[in-house]
RNA sequence: GGGCGAGUGGCGGAAUGGCAGACGCUCUGGACUUAAAAUCCAGUGGUCCACACGGACUGUGGGGGUUCGAAUCCCCCCUCGCCCA
């Protein structure tokens, strides 16, 4: 009868994870100051519904690195919670008609469960749910925080609207010029909005970029040219006629300044009206702005767009020369950036050279590049590179780089103008007209205007009972009991604000409570929030790279200038994991995805004009397209049925073993046999000789009393403890750090071991052999432990040691016991490997170059003619150059 | 248009100046079985030579370069992805 029983992963699992939980495995300490913290964490989730084997990929990474620092000793906290406000459940809820509140329940409940299922495991002590009271109390507080530091206005302001969300969008949510959520082209619309001056702080989330060395540096650089610093000068041109009216203009290229011919003002623009008034031109000037306001903004100053304007039939005076150009207003202007007004100079910006070329205007070239001369006349294009400045009166001959500064400081000197910073980052929009949000603490009273909710009456309750569905008013405005109060100034009756809190300020701070996610008079205690924080590494998606992070970023640099934090930057490490792909199929006909993966080889619900056609997957029907899992695309797989069907080890090794984590990976359903047949081997061969590991020694391994044989395994292991550790500790890269220990696993396979049984209990004791064997298997658990740990935690025991396998620490690598004694060096001729030697580690040179000479392949293949050169790289390569090569 | 990243067997991927294809999947052959599944063993980039042992050539998107040696570094081009316009 074998010792062997089979190995059943749903009964192991679940008896381990409620092992880990009544142990309180992830319990953190608060202020242990014998161990060192670490804080790890992953993003939370937005409860959606169910996670998929691509969700799964954030939360198994952060579960292996959680799980290596406890092995390495450290006071670990690994929190979870939901971003639970937001548009998605308010839609959902819309369609489905269930209350956000119920729906958002259920999906926490069901995610929990999954993610529990998968083993990865959390201090659960310290969850948090973005829209319980309890927290968006806090939430609350952080705007009257924002407000009464000057930090939160509330203006008329022309804003991003999703016809489809019935809300406005800050800019980050607008991609393409579609709704971020729910790809619906973004319209302009003028609303009273709340906003947050996050461009007080544009200067600081820039230069503080620079000290986030463990971050990704495309993700720093997505965050740089989203702030966009560019630096120039601001320059007034005087009305002409109206000398004591100015347009400002912000320009980059000051140098440039002797070649405007025109200027053109955005159509938006607040004075535009003002200066037309009464002219001829007025009507066809507010004609344009009206067919422009129609536009929105990304298509209309696109490249591709053609640049059009209309005259106002005014002039403005440049500053430097006197010279009166014409005022246009053009559809490529916008008030998004700079001052709204452009000073134009079509030789030099190729934008104002198509429009002038579109209206006739004049081009004067006033720079002139190095290798070539450019005349006024006919010029394809603008040069917009940096030469010599020409026909620019005291500066003709300066180059203009220089001339940047030089033309800033002679406007200075004159008070035309002066030397500005302009960005591109603009205030952050934080009303939403939507229900499910934390409402914004404010009342409006008739005599006392805005007044802020005093903090000892928050939180502000969202009501329960509301009708959400979308009217373009905020759902709150028609609860009568929520809108009337009193003002807490005067008493009077007053309104309430019936806008919500942006989602994203939720998630801005929710990291600094699972600090002290039970405080109850303050958002955290300071203690523990400089304790805990920053985080020491922080995982989630490349999709966050502006939003999430530049928000967070902000809101903790408020709340330490406001002396409720004692640092200013939250995330200390950045991780950002790629996408897990699946194939889906598009049908050729309807455009549509194959959504139902059994429709795939049936007639499609779409027809042709020739009649019902079938989607063949590998035929011409479909078009297999690798995409992002989704519902919609028809490619999601479910974790559910894969652990159903290997467990979760398996699950969590294939999702780990896929490729690099920072990268895409493709999922295929065939992977996942591979790892589980691993993991049937490793279980086979820790307990074919469970029976005996008692009678096995379990000590230090003296590799003197090791066999060849053993001695290569024994060192190998060693070799595999250091790739391991290094892996982890490097570069994340868990597929090669599992691939190696597979290698190690296959090694000590194919060792032979005595069959213990025919062994006299004493040779047993005293054998070298099974000593290391049972060593190496102990090591090889306790490698594996952070990717597959239940199945580990249950082998560690039956190989007789007492649990957690996470209590008895990472094992180290011996670097002596690491070393080869002999290498085998391939023997290359004329770059071709031809042979191989074995020689002794860091053999002499001369020694290794005569074993070279001699070994066969070079004799063979040198038998006339001499040789040139040798080159031997230590313990790596040989290379031998013969004379007359390359007969060519 | 600019910036960044990627392109390697039938597939996922290793190797970041030193033996290309580790580790897996797939496939083929064999063992076990009444049979199948599972499992185990062997093979598996391509072309060619060889009964065989073996061996030759070729091969990392394409073209050029640097080097004793290039998937890796440099230049040009193509394709895809992302960010910014």
């Amino acid at each position: 009868m074998p010792d062997t029983t089979p190995y059943e992963a749903h009964k192991l699992e679940s008896y381990w994870r409620r092992y880990w939980r009544e142990e309180g495995l992830f319990a953190a300490k608060d202020l242990e100051d014998e161990k060192q913290k670490f804080y790890c964490l992953v993003m939370f989730p937005y409860p959606s519904g169910k996670l998929h084997v691509g969700h799964g990929r954030n939360y198994i990474m952060g579960d292996v690195v959680a799980r290596y620092k406890l092995m390495k000793g450290y006071n670990v906290m690994s929190p979870m919670g939901w971003d639970a406000f937001g548009l998605p459940a308010e839609n959902a809820a819309i369609k489905n008609g269930v209350h956000p509140a119920k729906s958002v329940a259920r999906n926490i409940k069901t995610m929990k469960r999954q993610i529990m299922s998968l083993g990865v495991e959390y201090d659960w002590n310290r969850e948090i749910n973005t829209s319980r009271p309890e927290y968006y109390k806090w939430t609350q507080w952080i705007f009257l925080k924002l407000y009464r530091a000057g930090l939160a206005y509330r203006t008329d302001s022309p804003v991003n609207w999703c016809p489809d969300c019935q809300t406005g969008l800050a800019n980050e949510e607008v991609k393409d010029n579609l709704c971020e959520r729910c790809d619906t082209p973004v319209v302009e619309k003028d609303l009273p909005q709340w906003f947050f001056r996050i461009t007080d702080y544009a200067e600081r989330l820039l230069k503080d970029i620079e000290t986030l060395d463990h971050w990704p540096g495309r993700v720093k650089k997505m965050q740089q040219e989203w702030i966009g610093r560019s630096e120039g000068a601001l320059i007034n041109f005087s009305l002409a006629g109206e000398e004591d009216k100015t347009i400002s203009c912000f320009t980059t290229r000051p140098d440039t300044l002797w070649g405007v011919t025109y200027m053109c003002m955005a159509p938006e623009h607040p004075d535009l009206p003002g200066i037309v008034r009464g002219g001829e031109e007025e009507e066809s000037v507010l004609d344009f702005i009206a067919e422009t306001g129609r536009q929105d903004i990304l298509s209309r100053t696109s490249d591709e767009v053609d640049k059009r304007g209309v005259f106002t039939g005014h002039y403005v005076i440049n500053p430097v020369n006197g010279e009166k150009v014409p005022l246009w207003v053009a559809n490529y202007v916008v008030m998004e950036y700079g001052t709204g007004a452009v000073m134009a100079v079509p030789a030099h910006d190729q934008r104002d050279f198509e429009f002038a070329e579109n209206y006739g205007l004049p081009v004067k070239v006033v720079i002139q590049p190095k290798d070539e001369k450019l005349s006024s006349e006919p010029i394809e294009r603008a040069f917009e590179g940096h030469g010599t400045m020409c026909e620019s009166g005291p500066f003709s001959g300066t180059p203009s780089v220089e001339g940047v500064h030089k033309v800033t400081e002679y406007l200075e000197e004159n008070t035309w103008g002066e030397s500005d910073v302009s960005y591109r980052l603009r205030d952050w929009l934080v009303s939403r007209q939507r229900y499910w949000g934390a409402p914004i603490p404010i009342v409006y009273c008739p005599d006392c205007g805005v007044v802020p909710v005093p903090e000892d009456s928050l939180p502000v309750e969202l009501p329960a009972d509301v009708d959400f569905s979308p009217s373009g008013e905020s759902p709150l405005a028609g609860v009568e009991e929520f809108v009337n109060t009193t003002c807490p100034e005067c008493g009077a009756d007053a309104r309430r604000e019936t806008d919500t809190i942006a989602q994203w300020l939720c998630s801005c701070w929710y990291f600094l409570r699972f600090a002290d996610p039970s405080a109850r008079d303050v958002p955290f205690r300071r203690e523990l929030v400089d304790y805990w924080l920053p985080v020491d590494q922080y995982i989630g998606g490349i999709e966050h790279a502006v939003l999430h992070l530049l928000y967070s970023r902000f809101i903790v640099k408020v709340l330490h200038d406001e002396g409720f934090l004692g640092f200013a930057e939250p995330f200390k490490a950045l991780f950002t994991q790629g996408m897990i792909l699946k194939n889906s199929y598009l049908c050729n006909y309807c455009f549509r995805f194959v959504t139902d993966d059994s429709a795939v080889n049936e007639p499609c619900r779409c027809h042709t004009e020739s009649g019902p056609h079938t989607r063949i997957k590998e035929g011409v029907d479909v078009t297999p397209k690798l995409e992002k899992m989704s519902k919609s695309k028809g490619n999601v797989v479910g974790f559910d049925e894969v652990i159903e069907q290997y467990g979760a080890d398996t699950l969590r090794m294939y999702t780990l073993a896929i490729g690099p984590p920072e990268k895409d990976a493709e999922w295929q359903e065939g992977g996942l046999i591979g790892y589980h047949r691993f993991l049937n081997r490793l279980w086979s061969m820790v307990v074919s000789y469970e029976k005996h590991y008692e009678r096995v020694p379990a000590g230090a391994v003296n590799p003197q009393n090791l066999d060849a044989e053993a001695l290569r395994v024994y060192r190998r292991m060693h070799q595999v403890i250091r790739k391991v550790t290094e892996d982890i500790e490097e570069s994340w890269h868990f597929n090669t750090a599992i691939a190696s220990v597979m290698e190690l696993f296959n090694e000590l396979g194919a060792l032979s071991l005595p069959e213990p049984l025919l062994q006299p209990e004493a040779e047993l004791k005293a054998s070298a052999t099974f000593n290391m064997f049972r060593c190496c298997i102990g090591n090889m658990l306790r490698l594996l432990a952070p990717f597959v740990p239940h199945i580990c935690e249950e082998l560690w025991v039956r190989l007789g040691n007492s649990p957690s396998i996470f209590a008895h620490g990472w094992p180290e690598y011996d670097e002596e016991a690491a070393m080869e004694e002999t290498v085998e060096m391939p023997v290359q001729i004329d770059g071709k490997v031809r042979g191989h030697i074995t020689v002794e580690r860091d053999a002499a040179e001369e020694t290794v170059r005569s074993a070279a000479l001699s070994s066969e392949a070079v004799q063979k293949h040198i038998s006339q003619g001499g040789i040139r050169k040798v080159v031997i790289v230590p313990n790596k390569i040989v290379n031998i150059v013969p004379e007359q090569n390359r007969a060519k």
